[in-house]
DNA sequence: ATTATTTTGTGATTTGCATCACATTGTCTA
DNA sequence: TAGACAATGTGATGCAAATCACAAAATAAT
């Protein structure tokens, strides 16, 4: 029943097709920029005729729920961002935030569309990009509302490990609150778990400095309660 | 705070567009069938070449949680299903069941890629709709996370309502475990839902047959507890 | 029709986690 | 280098909803 990148059946390859055949056309025609930690690269509700091109660096996707903010899913260059809004209304139907140094490309939607339409591999590779966040989204919901608590934080130590840092020892990326957020608690159960396996030996903590000493005992929180 | 249809940016086009130009080349390669309630359209972990266009009824996407069967969401024609596997590795990552009578086109993916290369308009629709879904899939999560459990039953009787069937009364298309695996509680709950609503006047209910007879106060309960 | 089997209704009990309430530490800034 | 403000640690309490345990309907099967 378990849910993890194994049972992914897709590798991410939109992201890195531009640098290909279509890149000239595209680097005339984009602005990239810098942002600190905590910066907005995305705002919600506001109006945009850009896609985001994620570069290097980490970021959060969240949106406001209906009681609090809600972090949808941490992401790491390289990826395409707003997609959604850029191609509906133009609206920002979510914040993306910048949760290290980042580097990003603005593209503007119409030079984005050019591409699209005239490199049939490109829209294919969206088009599979889109189908697997639709996947990941449809597991990662099943999961945040099957599973317990522990569960839950379980899996997002285990992803910032495996998928984002690809290392047993990071930096947690995220506040406590924040690490509510995403995994739907509140900040005190977090404070709490993160003693709690500290204590009992599954992480090593200083700070925010974690290191993942038993990922088989994650992996079973992960499975079970 | 609140997230609903008044929200969403985009209408469903995609579905509709095919009749238009390019339906001839896939006329000729199609398969239409017919499904009873309840029988299986799609099935997880199956392998398949196909995408499925709904063309007429309703039909339960779902998938196996950590724990048990989650229904992802209601659908109802005209929509593409199974575009994520048979775009990937065409297992089939999510089931589709039909839940009233129901009349699908089975596409083969070849047919279908072809016609996406050749037909902007259509891919651009294409693109569109999976965007959508993504935000849907989006807000779907955070509302089902942070709400109450009455809040998110009251959402989804108004979704059947509104959306599924358009009108005050309707036969609720899913049975009360059914509902349960949709909107994340256990099936006692659902049951005592009901009679709740129906005592307080909310709902009329005879047998499976429901009629909505106070909207507001059901969008109360969907905003707050 | 009559039995079997799946659905539904409702009480009593348990529990995971939120919430409240502070103490403590860490981090910015003036 | 204070002083201020934000981020964390940890106990005590409360509550929404799961679970358990059946009875009663409703459907399906023979």
């Amino acid at each position: 029943m378990e849910t993890n990148c194994k049972n992914c059946p897709f590798n991410s390859k939109a992201a890195a097709m531009l640098s290909d055949g279509s890149f000239e056309q595209l680097s005339a025609n984009h602005l990239v920029l810098k942002f600190k930690k905590g910066d907005a690269i995305i705002k919600q509700g506001m109006y945009s005729t850009n896609v985001v091109f994620l570069r290097t660096g980490l970021a959060k996707i969240h949106l406001a729920g209906p009681y609090h903010e809600q972090i949808v899913k941490l992401v790491k260059a390289p990826t395409y961002l707003g997609l959604p809004t850029t191609f509906g209304d133009k609206i920002n139907q979510y914040s993306v935030t910048a949760v290290s140094e980042v580097e990003v490309c603005f593209i503007d939607v119409e030079v984005f569309q050019t591409i699209l339409n005239e490199n049939r591999e490109f829209s294919h590779e969206i088009i599979l990009e889109l189908c697997r966040n639709e996947l990941e989204s449809f597991h990662r919901c099943a999961n945040r509302t099957q599973k317990l608590l522990r569960g839950n934080f379980a899996d997002a130590l285990l992803e910032f490990s495996d998928r984002i840092f690809m290392s047993d020892t990071f930096v947690l990326p995220l506040s406590q609150v924040e690490l509510a957020n995403l995994v739907d608690t509140s900040r005190e159960s977090i404070s709490r778990l993160l003693s709690e396996f500290d204590k009992d030996g599954i992480i090593g903590m200083k700070g925010k400095q974690i290191e993942i000493l038993d990922k088989k005992s994650l992996k079973l929180i992960s499975q079970n309660g």
